[in-house]
DNA sequence: CTGTTAGCGCGTTCAC
DNA sequence: GTGAACGCGCTAACAG
């Protein structure tokens, strides 16, 4: 790959002077510009990011962290902040941490080798958490989602519990009293925050959900199917189910059609997430939407600011999300 | 952030002591080592990997260029992707080529000046990809699902119209008909090589598709719904659809029962990914499995063997799909 | 067993 | 309007 230094060479300029044309960063002449500028062409010269960062201690690169980006939701999360932070000059390095502490702990070491600007944290177990991170000390830091305690590190999280509130109210204003809850594992904050939001607004609403109506299921399809499968082969099914996430009650719909229990005549349903292809399940489902877009695109904008050093004074804030109405809930019969 | 040099200077030793401990390059007295060690530890050290990259002429990160990071065709194969980068230390840049022809070029053109060490291309469009591509000539290039027509590098292919096949011939073998075909714009190559696959099966077992048995729709769920509508609404609806997305299988499931055509019993429909979910689909979907997991690893292994050098000549294959039984098709009425 | 030194490719003073 | 030269942080000869 060529260098600078070889256009330099062919152009018959100094190297300072190929610097100046390509960064606009002083008056070249005309003809030296052209010159320049045809040599580069002609050896298809491209300059070295590394070699730039290295000089400039900036990589414009930030680390994007999350469990796992295969999940859907995580997936989309990600494809607004490639979008903000392409828009923004910034390349971003996929890392899941999904595949143990080990490889979280590698990825946040490898992170901040490569200099990153700034780093996305999208993080879901609790694990050793706070220990892992001191690691990423020094660079610009924004949460998603979650705030983990102790890191000092601007936080966009995601409005719980007013969105699993929306569904308490929803579900209750249907008539329903017997609602149950579907939920991912009890150590992942997500689930706590979003389960604990419907329930709180059960419990003020005077209607406090039964320890033994809430089921807690890996945070997948197939962990939704087994969760309404328990529940709506009980002796006493609920009339109303609130899933902590979309994979889930997409699962449990399967589960409820499987059983021939008719949605949304003989159960409600509520899922959490609004994944893109949620509009056509069957029924399409009603579900909580976090402001995916919004979050991603203020996220990616206060990091940027804070890699800017123009921010000083952390900074927290709690998107809220709504209720999408769709086609699974109904009054109980 | 604490540089080598300054590590060499509290520890009283060179600088070239320091990289060979941190590289075990050499052999360093113990005394020395863990001095070394422990100041690097006190002053919270981390080697750049943009100066080592600098200096070694690679950068262990490669580049991920899909459509849409978002799509959970992606999004699965980014997984194993990555997954398997980590494994061989390569860090992934992820980048979407949706957004426009400006972007993709600009992508590539950043990932060049990133310097980084290897290309996973995930072309959909054909759109302008030649003149994209003159660009990235200097990198060892893996090309998944599409092989571009004049670009000389490593493809691996999903296997079509194998998989394809096997649908049709499964379609045929229960007794249907009567089958029509709901696929993705005809611009995109894979919607080409997968509609084609399961067209030409037919045609081979005496049975060919009408044109009008065809319907182009976008390649999502709602896609999916139209095309399905259209079809099911028609005084003469089919009595089996082939979707060359899963996607566009799940919409049309919807719009199946909507209309109030019962599936498998009215309808057979086989769908295309095996996307995670899918096997939650009401009722779960049978559809063609392509090996993503195996494509991303045997990408990356190519990918690695070209970037270390050790492969001259150009290599292809195909990796068979296989046709997944789950619930959505039973012989016709 | 350890230290000195020359670049890697670029941006940026400083001098002309 | 242009060039020379230093240094970013590191690796790898080469010396000792």
């Amino acid at each position: 790959m060529a260098t600078m230094k070889q256009v330099a060479e062919r152009a018959g300029v100094s190297i300072s002077t190929v610097s100046h044309v390509i960064n606009n960063t002083r008056v070249v002449s005309d003809d030296v510009r052209q010159r320049v500028l045809g040599v580069i062409a002609e050896m298809r010269y491209i300059p070295s990011a590394v070699a730039r960062s290295l000089k400039n201690d900036k990589t414009n690169m930030i680390g994007v962290l999350v469990p796992d980006s295969s999940n859907p939701y995580f997936a989309e999360l990600i494809r607004w902040l490639e979008d903000a932070a392409f828009e923004a000059g910034y390349n971003i390095i996929l890392c899941n941490a999904q595949g143990g502490a080990a490889k979280q702990a590698a990825y946040l070491r490898l992170l901040m080798e490569k200099r990153i600007d700034g780093l996305v944290l999208v993080v879901s177990s609790a694990d050793r958490e706070r220990e892992l991170l001191t690691r990423a000390e020094t660079v610009p830091i924004i949460q998603i989602e979650r705030a983990l305690p102790g890191l000092e590190a601007d936080a966009i999280l995601a409005g719980e519990p007013g969105g699993a509130a929306q569904a308490a109210h929803h579900l209750l204003e249907l008539g329903h009293r017997d609602i149950a809850c579907v939920a991912g594992p009890a150590s992942l904050p997500r689930t706590r925050e979003r389960l604990g939001g419907f329930l709180r607004a059960m419990e003020e609403a005077g209607r406090p959900v039964p320890r033994e109506r809430i089921v807690h299921e890996a945070f997948t399809s197939a962990g939704g199917y087994a969760a309404f499968n328990r529940l709506l082969t009980s002796d006493r099914p609920p009339s109303a189910i609130f899933a902590t996430s979309d994979l889930m009650a997409f699962g449990g719909l399967w589960a409820a059609r499987e059983i021939g229990v008719r949605v949304p005549e003989q159960l409600s349903v509520i899922g959490f997430d609004d994944l893109d292809g949620v509009g056509y399940t069957s029924p399409p489902l009603t579900t909580v939407a976090p402001p995916k877009r919004d979050m991603a695109r203020l996220a990616l904008a206060w990091l940027v600011e804070r890699i800017r050093g123009g921010q000083a004074a952390q900074r927290r804030t709690a998107l809220e999300s709504r209720l999408v109405l769709r086609a699974t809930c109904a009054p109980p019969r």
